[in-house]
Order: structure tokens, then sequence, then C-alpha cells
DNA sequence: GGCAATTGGCACCAAATGGGTGCTAATTGG
DNA sequence: CCAATTAGCACCCATTTGGTGCCAATTGCC
């Protein structure tokens, strides 16, 4: 199913709430007051995106939470990635995790495995093209996030010099 | 999860398989016997492209399938749509299912919905200016096909004029 | 007319996945 | 020492998904 998991719109939702917090350390209360989300749930997700590097934490009494890296940094996709996986499209495709069961059976005349491989590399180039500050951006069109994904080593959305 | 369920897997490959057999009926029994898919579901899927108008069917002793359209009209998009419900990204988003059990509690300080919009647009694009035709085109790039969907007006790929 | 092959429709079951919770340990500021 | 916080892990329940059973309706062919 072509859909992110709560984990995903969680975590999503609290690294904007760390975008707009940048300089300081916000423990997850924090978030859970601002959104009326689950806070045991919330907690899950940063926990997984503080093993990924995007974000850093610190413990005890006045700790908490902030981005490892600047918003401009952080792509849509390696988020995706550290909550859910990246993007297969098709269970075939999963050569990251233990695939120990042997192929499918259908690969030796597969005739979508390799058309479906080029999609994926075409929705992941969307994905890393697109980043936290590109995503907070209201002005930018769904051309523009295609656009940039188009060209992912000039300049991804998010990182244009400062005006 | 960002993957195809099986049944549009399976769809996709009796598509594809449908477009190499232009011209002639082809029951399910012989999909069957060349990839190496439970039949059943198989059918299940035709059944499913059928009722969207995606192919076309013959009951009875020399009956099955074609193309209603030329590979070149068919989308990504209305398959996947036909078969598993087109791409939503977040569960508050699927608009056209029954959302009778009220709106979603993060809605009215969300963050994050108008920006997935805006993404959700960006892949459907994607989907939406790839056809079967281009799909089974083993030289276009993930690029072409991101460029295909930021004009999807112009010319959707596989539609270009025969050389 | 009857038979065999086929699509059409529905209900159902088992396995996988996802959302959520309980509990406890480790860290740290006051 | 206490309270607040992150870290880790195990577990349960609801939903989704993959797959099957069964039978009706259609149609070519003998």
């Amino acid at each position: 199913m072509l859909q992110l998991t709560k984990r995903t719109e969680y975590g999503l939702i609290a690294l904007l709430h760390l975008a707009n917090s940048e300089g300081r350390v916000v423990p997850v209360r924090e978030i859970g007051e601002r959104f009326p989300l689950p806070k045991r749930v919330l907690a899950e997700s940063l926990k997984d995106l503080g093993r990924a590097g995007i974000v850093e934490s610190q413990r005890g009494a006045a700790g908490g939470y902030w981005l490892a890296r600047g918003a401009g940094q952080i792509t849509l996709g390696e988020v995706i990635s550290a909550l859910e996986g990246a993007p297969t499209l098709t269970s075939c495709q999963d050569l990251g995790a233990s695939n120990a069961r042997g192929q499918c059976e259908v690969q030796p005349v597969c005739p979508i495995r390799s058309p479906l491989t080029r999609l994926r590399q075409g929705i992941w180039a969307l994905l890393e093209g697109t980043t936290l500050r590109s995503l907070a951006n209201p002005s930018l069109t769904p051309a523009d996030l295609l656009a940039a994904a188009g060209s992912p080593l000039s300049s991804p959305l998010g990182d244009q010099p400062a005006a």
C-alpha cells in the first residue's frame, strides 16, 4: 500500500516542530502537548530517528531532542528509511532486509522487476530531493519537487543560499 | 508502507503479458502457465481491472481478457487505483473512502497535512505520467520518468508519435 | 442438448503488519 | 535523593493482506 505509517507521520510532525525550535532542547512531552498524539508512539519514533542519526538527544531531567543537522540537510528519504524502511515498491526488491528465504519464484521470467526498479529509483529521487525545509516551504509546488528530484546533485530544495 | 500489494504486482505482470498479446483473447490459464503465480489471485486482479475498465473480457469456452486500450493509454496510476486504491500517503487524505468516523484529531494544528498533500501530488504525477508502454521500454531512465511527470499534459511517455 | 472451459461474485480463513501499551533500566539536573 | 527524561524490550489487539472454496453465468464445440 502506498501509504506512510503513523510512526512516520508522527516522526515528521516531531521533526518539523524541532526545526521550529532550533537552539533548544525539546522534550517529548512538549511535542505531545502541542499535538494530540499518543506520546508513547511519538517517543518510539524519536528513538528511531536518534538511532538513525537524524536527531540527537540528551537524557536526564532537562533532556530532550534536537535536529542533528539543519532542516535543509535532512531529506524525506532518510526519515522514511529510518522509520519504516526504504521504499521497496515490491517485496522482491527489499535487498537490505533478511531476504533469506530464497528469491521470488517469478524472478527468472519476471517482466516487471526491472521496470519497477526504475520507478522505485524515480520515487526515491523524489524523496531524497525533498528536505524538511522544502517540505515546510508552502510556496513549493509538486512540479517544483519533481524538478528538484530530476537534478538531485545540483541543488536540493531548501539548500539555496539564504537570500 | 511504500510497497505495492501482490494483487498489484500480479495485475501488472498480467497487463504486460496482455500488451504483448495484442489482437488475441488471453485466458487466465495462459498467464498462469507462463508465470508461476497463484492463478486464483491473478484471476481476482483481472476481475478488478475489468471492473475499472482497463481490460475487457469475454466469458465462455474461448473467453479471456485483452487490453481495453493501447498500452500507451494505460497509466500506472489508474492500474494502482484499480487494484489497491489511489496512493494516499497519509490516512487522513483518503478522501474517497468512507471517512465517516470524523476527521483526524491533529488536523486543526497539523503541520504536515498540506506539505504531504503536495508530495502526494508529485508521486501521483509520476504514476500518471508512466504508461504501460513506458514501463516496458527499458531505455527510459528514472530521470525520464520524472521529467515526463513534470509536464504530464504535453506528452505522456509512450505516446510519442511512432517514428 | 450437453459438456467443458471460462469469467463473475461472494464469503471465508490464516498469516503478516501496524498501532499501541507495560514495564523497567539508565541518565542527569536540582 | 528525587523527579524528569531518554533507552530498550516484550507483548497484545485490530486491520490488512494473501490466498482458497464454492457456485453461478456464459459460451464455444461436439
